[in-house]
Order: structure tokens, then sequence, then C-alpha cells
DNA sequence: CATTCATATGATAAAGTTATCATATATACT
DNA sequence: AGTATATATGATAACTTTATCATATGAATG
């Protein structure tokens, strides 16, 4: 399987406006502003986003009056967190504590 | 489960450079040396990235007279990976085609 | 068709990440 | 101990990504 791939998948996930947006799908589909809303986050952010995620295939949408209500592809990204979630717990503790990962110009501050 | 963990661990596997030496590890374990041979990357490169490997839990060391060989966490990486794939061709070809994750200042060059 | 509310888009400054360079430390061998 | 080879580390410049601002487009309704 192509390398690329793996890492756009990855990198799609690793982002905090993205991943914070899948997970309140996760729940139920929510228009733009809804989603502004619950995660107060500014509304272009959102937009820009949902964008990414829509042309991955995570998401799909439809529109409803004003409004364009964002949905989750769940079958397969629902198998994909519950799986990862079996494994993650193992490398929470380390993850966290990973001066690369958590950053801000490498690790601890001097 | 924690939402940090979970971003942590994609942002993990999205660097080009720490997928490469997973991938390679994914094999048979290596030194550093033999490891910048193979993906013809540089050895202070490696070395950051193996720190952050280990870090998280994914990969251990262990010294073999002059070098230190690394091998990866394998029943647990292989298995989270094998099912990514089981899911990742689905996505792929949206995945390889979305501006923003593939970027470089967004999108198309004008 | 003008207005209002909702969403999208382009450009870019700000923030974040990575590779690289210079150098330090580790290990083994003579 | 001195040298050679292997690996690690800190600082920072170069690069990449993101959020934000300004503005445009879409949809509905009087």
């Amino acid at each position: 399987m192509n390398e690329l791939s793996y890492r756009l998948f990855f990198k799609a996930f690793s982002n905090k406006t993205r991943f914070e947006i899948i997970r309140l799908l996760r729940r139920e589909q929510k228009s733009v502003t809804e989603i502004c809303k619950d995660l107060n986050f500014e509304q272009s952010r959102v937009s820009h986003n949902l964008k990414c995620l829509e042309a991955c295939g995570f998401v799909s949408s439809k529109w409803n009056g004003k409004n364009k209500i964002y949905s989750l592809d769940k079958k397969h990204i629902l198998s994909i967190l519950d799986n990862i979630d079996k494994h993650i717990e193992r490398y929470s503790k380390r993850l966290e504590s990973c001066g690369v990962l958590k950053n801000k110009s490498c690790g601890v501050i001097k």
C-alpha cells in the first residue's frame, strides 16, 4: 500500500480542529454554525477544515434550507477509531511525555 | 479516551521520517547507521526521530558493540497498521487529491 | 431583487514542525 | 589514555501548516 496515503491519513486526524469535528460528528450530524458553537471555533476555520474532511471522504454534506449539514462516514471511521482505542492506552502516557510530539519548538522550556 | 493522546498518536505516524523508519523496522531490527543508509537520511535526523519513537514506546533499543540496534514494537504496531490497511484503500485517492493535506501553502500553484 | 443569515474561499501573517549544523557523549580497540 | 567509529543532543534556520481576516457566494424570504 502506498506510503503517501498512509501519511496523509494520519495527518488528517492529527489536527486538532479536524479531530474535534470528527469527534463531534461521531454522535450526530450538525450544521457549520452548530459545529462552530459547540467547539467554540471560528466559522472560516471550521469551513476550511470541513472542506478538507469532505475532500478526503471522511464526512459528507447536504443542504437543508440555509444550513449545510455535515455527517460522518460512520461505519469506517468508527471502526478505525475503535481499533486504535484498543492500543492507544498502551502508548498514551508516553505519547504525552514525548517532547518532539508535544513540541512548540522542542520539548521543555528552559 | 483522552483526545490529546489520539492526536499525538496520529502525529507520530504522519511524519515522513518516522513513518519510513517504522516501515523499515517492520521487516527487521537495524542500527542507526543502517537506517540512515537504507533510507538515505542524515544521521542526526534519524537519531532525533528514533528518540521520539522510543519515547512513544513504538520502538526499543539495545547496544550491540558500538552500534545501537532499534526494533519495532511489532505486535501492536503491525496490528494497528494492518487494520488501517483495510480501510485506507477506500480513502486513498481522495486523500491524495486533498489540497489542505498535500498543502505546501494550500493546494494548487497559481 | 434587496436583505439577511449561512457558508465558502483566497491571501497571508502567525504558529508550529523539521532538518541541519556543530558539537557532545558513548563504545570499543590499541 | 588516545583514537576511531557510532550515536545523541541543542540551537536554530528553513520549511510547513494553520488560523484569521476580508470578502465572496448561496439560500431563503419579504
